[in-house]
DNA sequence: ATGGCCAGATTTTCTGGA
């Protein structure tokens, strides 16, 4: 089974991308973020023609995620039951026994903004109810755009961004206590090249020299770690012409 | 060359993204 995740950067402009893309790769889950649609406009029926079903949570403008699968989704849940939230970020479902969310964490803008806090709050929620999913479904995955590089590592240039949105000391911490729920990092599970990011500016020629983030991830409990044989970026559809500022991330399990 | 973005709104500039 593979299961994937790619924050596609509006669906309207990217669909053509995602059709290609899983005609390239036909994961059995694949779960997307910043769809922008309200789901009046989601487009379902050119996900069901290439073969799989969609669940789907969207508002206009921003936010908005969906579970793409090629077997039966059920038990769906849209939102965090312990977070009232009107934007809409989160989405659940359950594929062939496995739990899944798909996660659209929220940006923050800047450390100590009214948006950072909304970010710090939303996880606190976050992980009370993946706790709850973990307790329920001991196989259990959460994918997404988590907008945190968990590690010095995951950064092209730690000094420059020492501290700044994304790479704080409060926001790794975070992190930190959903994974001790008994999450791993699928990506770090194994031997990975340097310099492996998932998004990058649209600015400053950011891709073609690299200066990246990892902040999509693929999180698994401790049975789909165990079942877990490998996990890649896959960088090819940020070189096609207008591309999403993130790329897929796969994780492969037995 | 250290720089020159992108999507959506009800657009002719703004917000938000990361």
């Amino acid at each position: 089974m593979k299961i994937a995740t790619w924050n596609v950067n509006s669906l309207k402009v990217r669909l053509p991308h995602l059709l290609q893309w899983l005609a390239a790769n036909p994961v059995d889950v694949l779960c997307i973020q910043e769809t922008k649609l309200t789901d009046d406009k989601f487009p379902v029926a050119d996900i069901n023609a290439a073969g799989y079903e969609v669940a789907f949570t969207g508002q206009k403008t921003y936010n908005g995620v969906a579970i793409l699968s090629r077997h039966p989704l059920t038990d769906v849940v849209r939102n965090n039951p312990h977070y009232p939230d009107e934007q809409q970020r989160l989405i659940a479902a359950t594929v062939q026994g496995v739990r899944i969310i798909c996660a659209y964490v929220v940006n923050g803008q800047a450390v100590g903004s009214d948006k950072f806090a909304y970010k710090m709050a939303w996880l606190a929620a976050l992980r009370t109810w993946v706790q709850e999913e973990m307790a329920a479904h001991p196989d259990f995955a959460i994918l997404g755009d988590y907008n945190i590089a968990p590690d010095d590592r995951d950064v092209y240039d730690p000094v420059e961004w020492a501290g700044a949105i994304h790479c704080s000391e409060p926001e790794r911490a975070a992190l930190g206590e959903l994974t001790a729920l008994g999450l791993t990092d699928a990506f770090r599970l194994f031997e990975q090249p340097e310099k492996q990011y998932s998004w990058w500016d649209y600015r400053m020629m950011a891709f073609r020299r690299n200066r990246g983030l990892r902040i999509d991830h693929i999180l698994l409990s401790s049975s789909l770690a165990k079942r877990c044989t490998a996990c890649t970026i896959d960088r090819e559809p940020r070189k096609w012409e207008q591309p999403s500022d993130h790329t897929p991330v796969i994780a492969t399990l037995d």
